[in-house]
DNA sequence: TTAAAATGAATGATTGTTCATTCATTATTG
DNA sequence: CAATAATGAATGAACAATCATTCATTTTAA
């Protein structure tokens, strides 16, 4: 319980801007998450906060464009996340290549709210150029991300006949196909078990950079 | 053209039931890959069967009606595409695989419509029961066959420690990644290039089975 | 003529947005 | 250091638009 709490001193009904945008988006991840995006109005998001019927157009204008700000904030969110692994790995690709099919699967990425945010933007994004746009940038960083470190893989090890990009494009489509099984069937997969199925793939193609089991 | 046009017969106003129903079906298709289910409404898919207003729930009861049966025939037609592909199949477990994986990709399965499609209810999902299940069964069944035929090859190949389950999740989460891909990225991802991103994999994990390229 | 199919105007509920007003906070003044 | 003015964050009732659904009526097929 929060000082002010125990000293019931009334809450602060005014924040900084950052945060009741924050707060909102928080809010709308959880919404989303719990009532689909076509059940996703501005009142339901708001009572989530605890806030007002106005305070969406007040801070995003529209509600398209918390929606959009939302998006970008998971995307944010999983950037950060897969950025921040690798800086406490060392320079080996095969490392790397590990702590990245460990990050997707890390509870704070993969947990099934944010997979529902994600599958809801996507499912929206063939009518949506925004939505698409955001996605598919975010795609082709941590593709092309792959790519590199299958490319570095490649030439040092005996790997004539793998293609870098044909094993890194795979591995990102695993990850995500993977995050719909821990979205549709939860009782048969989960994020240990998802990670294995990733690494056992690669263990397949760079058998000697990765053991199986 | 047809006879009834060629001779200016008037349309037929009234047609059977079962007709109507696909009609609609069809029609909310082309409405969710173009707007959206969050822009679906009564109303769109109505003008685009060019019908009129309440003729949804004159078939479908309800709105939710429509989108539930509408994901019922996704699922099946997705179904039947790869039990007819099977059927034309030799009984050889690596060919079967093949098989499987080319149906994924034929323009008649994995056309940016149906995929949208697939897309948007997943997107829904976590929020709607009814929609989840519907593809965890749909999911289910297509890994348990190819649990099978991966267990098969196991068997007769040189592959002790390659774990059949493993594979097949893994090929089935490939497959639908691999959707997203040709969702949100046509530009750089084809069913061709998806196609043969699946058969590398194969190639890795059963090099006595598959060839590469 | 009858039953079924289809229409489309009407309805009530829900939605996103607006805006006059309230109020906590900050800045300015004497 | 008060007292006061200015600021802008937040509210929530009100509004127009949109939505799914209903149903009296018309059209069609048998």
């Amino acid at each position: 319980m929060t000082v002010a709490a125990q000293q019931n001193i009334p809450k602060r009904r005014t924040e900084s801007k950052e945060k009741r945008r924050l707060q909102l988006i928080k809010a709308t991840i959880r919404t989303i998450a719990k009532r689909g995006l076509s059940d996703t109005t501005t009142a339901t998001v708001a009572k989530d906060a605890n806030l007002s019927q106005g305070i969406i157009n007040l801070h995003f204008q529209s509600k398209d464009g918390l929606l959009v700000e939302t998006l970008r904030y998971v995307a944010d969110d999983y950037r950060n996340a897969w950025v921040k692994a690798l800086e406490k790995t060392g320079p080996d690709s095969a490392e790397k290549l590990t702590t990245l099919v460990t990050a997707d699967f890390d509870k704070a990425v993969c947990d099934r709210n944010k997979v529902a945010v994600w599958f809801a933007f996507w499912g929206e994004s063939k009518s949506r150029p925004t939505y698409r746009k955001i996605c598919a940038e975010r795609d082709m960083e941590y593709s092309n991300m792959l790519v590199e470190l299958c490319t570095d893989i490649v030439s040092r090890g005996p790997y004539p006949d793998v293609d870098p990009e044909t094993v890194a494009i795979g591995l990102s489509a695993m990850s995500e196909g993977l995050w719909l099984d821990l979205l549709i069937s939860p009782d048969t997969m989960n994020p240990e078990k998802a990670k294995n199925i990733c690494m056992a793939y690669l263990a397949s193609v760079f058998p000697k950079h990765f053991k199986r089991l």
